[in-house]
RNA sequence: GCACCGAUGGCGAAGUGGCUAACGCGCUGGUCUGCAAAACCAGUAUUCAUGGGUUCAAAUCCCAUUCGGUGCUCCA
């Protein structure tokens, strides 16, 4: 079953192949590393991470290209301010990236090139548009991209340039543009108003920097070729960024670029757009160092599909947390329980229902990716087989057979979705020593200190305290112990095969 | 201001012309348990922002209004 996905440029649903029959090949947006990734951020790589594993998981080979951009004005400006490189600066940030991409559980692309690492590319793509009349230096040594040479410019976003008006909203005095939606492919050195030179590269061009759209192009085509399968990123990329690759990429070689654009919408945050000045605007650290988990905030980031608006809550990632306890205790529950081979009162095959419930899950949960990746109904799928399948266990009818079903469809789903695994308490240990480091420990929730503070050792000591108690029917010990172990955020199971605690 | 997208139960959310409007969480009652937890069962929207229209049939199509979001400017 082949992916069908909603292809912006177009505007239609289209069957997702790779086009060389073989390596479907696709680029997406990576950050710019200037600070703390935030859950927008993520919602949008954890879609991409649904495509690509969605790919992979039907069978298609994939080589996924990630831009890090290590230069812009903001990394530029930052880094004078904390009177480092941009290099030193850059780093820091873009590690912490990828420990947050590690966190969420997102698959690491093929290829992370960085900006700065590719500048000679940038150049010669400029150097083949000017050839092209496609590009040209102005006064002030700036190169800008001409649009006037490139008719279908606008038919990504299906802008109406005829409508807006120059001047607007656009800086049409900045140096000597020949139009004003021109757009800078290569920006000239300059010294700011402390009289300090910027960070610049002497090239051909110029002593300057890249703007910003040129290192897609120049890195997409480097890795995948002038002509590749798919193109992703947030949705206010599309207008001007995607838009002026693809001016820039198919200026230079004369083919079409990107076949496949992939869009995530923005979320919002209680309901409210995200923003600083809303206060809801939050990191993947500041929900850590309160105490959520990495794998409910992952859950509920993809929890909504990628084309739709997700309200991003407190209650949802409550939801979530306990929508991923469900799953992981389902999980738990057929691996390590004990299951007949067949029934005894005389049918030697499966349960019929169950059998079909499982088959059901499994190819209604196919269908549902394939279909634009639609991940809601997607999980949708597997919850009803989570129902069918504890029914069945609760009333003795669940055989091997089934079990070893139900897992094989609980394996697929996690191939997706990556929640079964649990490592949230080491996400959030590393979250609190990185915190410890920083000096932020005071937005640590007091409770995640107090579990985490709590060792393996410790909690299985009060829980062996706890069941000596029972064994005595000294039920209020035993309930003591309960309670000071829940206050601390751990939380007891008995079962007929012992006792499991997990942490809240 | 112009353009585009959206509005579904207490919350999140699927469904885009025709079965009793998925699924998750929550809540209420029950089974189980020393009590809990986990799991299961039952209940929880006669109705899909509001008003009009098209149709044998609308949450789904059309128009208007209200509210939210995005782009036009750095932004995932």
């Amino acid at each position: 079953m082949a992916i069908e996905l909603f292809n912006t440029l177009g505007g239609q649903v289209e069957t997702l192949v790779p086009s060389d029959g073989a390596v479907l090949r696709m680029y997406a947006c990576g950050p710019t590393v200037y600070d703390y990734g935030h859950i927008g951020n993520f919602r949008t790589f954890i879609h991409v991470d649904v495509l690509r594993r969605a790919l992979k998981q039907q069978g298609v080979a994939v080589k996924h290209v990630m831009n890090v951009t290590d230069v812009d004005d903001k990394i530029i400006q930052r880094a004078a301010a904390a009177g480092v490189g941009i290099g030193v600066f850059s780093a820091r940030f873009e590690n912490a990236f990828f420990e947050d991409m590690e966190a969420l559980g997102v698959e690491r692309p093929e290829f992370l090139p960085r900006a700065t690492e590719n500048i000679p590319e940038m150049v010669s793509l400029i150097e083949r548009l000017a050839a092209r009349q496609a590009a040209y230096q102005a006064e002030d040594g700036s190169w800008y991209f001409r649009i006037a040479s490139d008719p279908g410019y606008g038919k990504l976003s299906q802008k109406d340039f005829d409508g807006i008006e120059d001047g607007a909203r656009v800086d049409v005095d900045e140096y000597e543009k020949d139009a004003a939606r021109d757009f800078a492919l290569w920006k000239a050195v300059k010294t700011g108003a402390d009289g300090v030179r910027e960070h610049a590269w002497e090239t051909a061009l110029g002593a300057g920097r890249p703007g910003w759209h040129i290192e897609c192009s120049a890195m997409a085509t480097k890795y995948l070729g002038d002509n590749f399968d798919l193109h992703a990123g947030g949705e206010d990329l599309m207008f001007p960024h995607h838009e002026n690759e693809i001016a820039q990429s198919e200026g230079a070689s004369g083919k079409p670029f990107a076949r496949h654009w992939m869009h995530v919408r923005f979320l919002l945050v209680e309901g409210k757009k995200m923003s600083k000045s809303e206060g809801n605007f939050y990191t993947l650290r500041d929900l850590l160092l309160k105490g959520h988990r990495a794998s409910a905030i992952r859950f509920l980031l993809m929890s909504v599909p990628y084309r739709h608006q997700l309200n991003f809550t407190f209650d949802g990632l409550t939801e979530s947390t306990n929508a991923v306890d469900r799953l992981r205790t389902f999980h738990r529950r057929l691996k390590e329980g004990q299951w007949p081979e067949g029934l005894s009162n005389g049918m030697t095959g499966s349960d019929a229902d169950v059998a079909a419930a499982i088959a059901t899950a499994r190819q209604k949960y196919d269908a549902a990716l394939s279909n634009d990746l639609n991940t809601a109904e997607a999980r949708a799928a597997i919850f009803d087989m989570v129902r069918a399948v504890n029914v069945a266990a609760d009333q003795g009818t669940l055989v091997k057979r089934d079990v070893q079903a139900a897992l094989a469809v609980m394996e697929r789903f996690d191939g997706v979705f990556a929640v079964l695994v649990d490592n949230d308490a080491e996400i959030t240990r590393q979250a609190l020593e990185w915190a410890e480091r920083e000096g932020r420990m005071g937005e640590a929730s007091p409770e995640l200190v107090a579990t985490l503070s709590l060792t393996d050792e410790a909690i299985e000591a009060l829980i062996a305290e706890r069941t000596q108690a029972k064994k005595t029917r000294n039920f209020a010990r035993a309930d003591a112990v309960r309670n000071e172990l829940l206050a601390k955020g751990i939380l007891l199971e008995d079962s007929k095969d012992g006792v499991r605690w997990k942490r809240k």
